[in-house]
RNA sequence: GCCUGGGUAGCUCAGUUGGUAGAGCAGCGGAUUGAAAAUCCGCGUGUCGCUGGUUCGAUUCCGGCCCCAGGCA
């Protein structure tokens, strides 16, 4: 059985492009671990890729939700072991490539296994938060789980959500469940590799691309999305520029402002991905470079180390 | 050429009745176990345009110079 090959990469690091080769020539198959790109509806506004290159190579996870769905961690990680196990099943190599480092802790160190939670337990949990603010119900967590509120920030209200609807739904602390997962792929099952490139540069390129999305129907996107009338607040609407170019179809910005300011939170995200790269995965190797050749020659490397 | 206003952090600016300066935005560092492209924690990063003078001490006061904006020629 071959082994999954992982690259965690920032955003508009050339992740696509190191797949379609490496696919090519290892005889992999691609798997998404991106959890923006696993919706539909906004294919160029999450940089996915295009028809062309899904068609050169086989595609798992890419635009398989509906934006109107909640997707999470759990479900990936579900999905992520299946195609994984699909893909050895049939010979390959699976290269497990993105930039949602979660999910590859998930995959490399588990995921405590917990049962989904009553979704009415949720809704009502977040509109709490909502009206009375994520300090109170901190309070109520360091009444109820000491040992779990010790080490959430009081203002951290999606951690502090999460840990509350596990205690309603299960009866535990969610510190304790934690305590206990197994990594699903074992260590000797995988070989990862993080792409590091030039930070100055890894701007510049977002800068670009951003534009170049807005050349190639980012708008059109954004338009339909709205046009759904869905909640604001699903996660597939969290996509860089959604937020801020709906302001602008609705007239409340300019398109340069919508754009600085797309531009500007995905620059601070690749920020967050490297030190993620820095601090979740200090013993996979590193690749600076940005050329083709060096990349496939690294990532080789590592699946035969 | 003359007059006026301005030159302080990457940007927009505040301020110091003379004791080497602070806001917003941008940025930087960190955390990360189920909506993670989310969320949270932390950090001013500076020849105060240049140069003389006065002063124990000048970013601040005075002189000269440079640059920018507007006005008059």
């Amino acid at each position: 059985m071959k082994r999954a090959l992982l690259i965690m990469g920032p955003t508009a690091s050339g992740k696509s492009a190191l797949a379609l080769a490496l696919a090519e020539r290892i005889g992999g198959e691609i798997v998404n671990a991106d959890s923006m790109q696993v919706y539909r509806d906004f294919r160029v506004l999450t940089a996915r890729p295009s028809l062309e290159e899904e068609a050169q190579a086989p595609h798992h996870l890419y635009g398989h939700i509906d934006a109107a769905e909640l997707y999470s961690t759990g479900r990936w990680l579900t999905d992520a072991l299946a195609a994984i196990a699909d893909i050895q099943s049939r010979g390959k190599t699976p290269i497990i490539i993105g930039g949602t480092g979660l999910y590859f802790k998930a995959l490399t160190q588990g995921l405590a296994d917990i049962p989904a939670a009553d979704p009415e337990t949720r809704a009502a949990l977040r509109a709490r938060a909502e009206r009375e603010g994520a300090p109170a119900l901190h309070a109520e967590l360091t009444a109820r789980d000491p040992v779990t509120a010790a080490r959430l920030e009081p203002n951290d209200t999606p951690r502090i959500l999460r840990a509350l609807e596990v205690l309603e739904t299960t009866g535990d602390s969610i510190t304790s469940l934690q305590a206990a997962t197994a990594p699903p792929l074992p260590r000797e099952a995988w070989a990862g590799i993080a792409l590091t490139p030039d930070r100055e540069a890894l701007y510049a390129v977002i800068n670009r691309r951003f534009e170049t999305m807005l050349e190639h129907g980012a708008l059109d996107e954004v338009r339909a999305f709205a046009a759904r009338n869905l909640d604001t607040a699903l996660p597939a609407n969290k996509a860089h520029g959604a937020p801020a170019l709906t302001a602008y179809l609705r007239g409340e910005i300019s398109l340069e402002a919508a754009a600085e300011i797309g531009q500007r939170d995905t620059r601070r995200y690749a920020k967050r991905q490297f030190t993620w790269i820095g601090g979740q995965m200090s013993d996979w190797p590193r690749v600076p470079e940005t050329n083709l050749a060096a990349r496939i020659a690294a990532a080789e490397a590592a699946l035969s180390r």
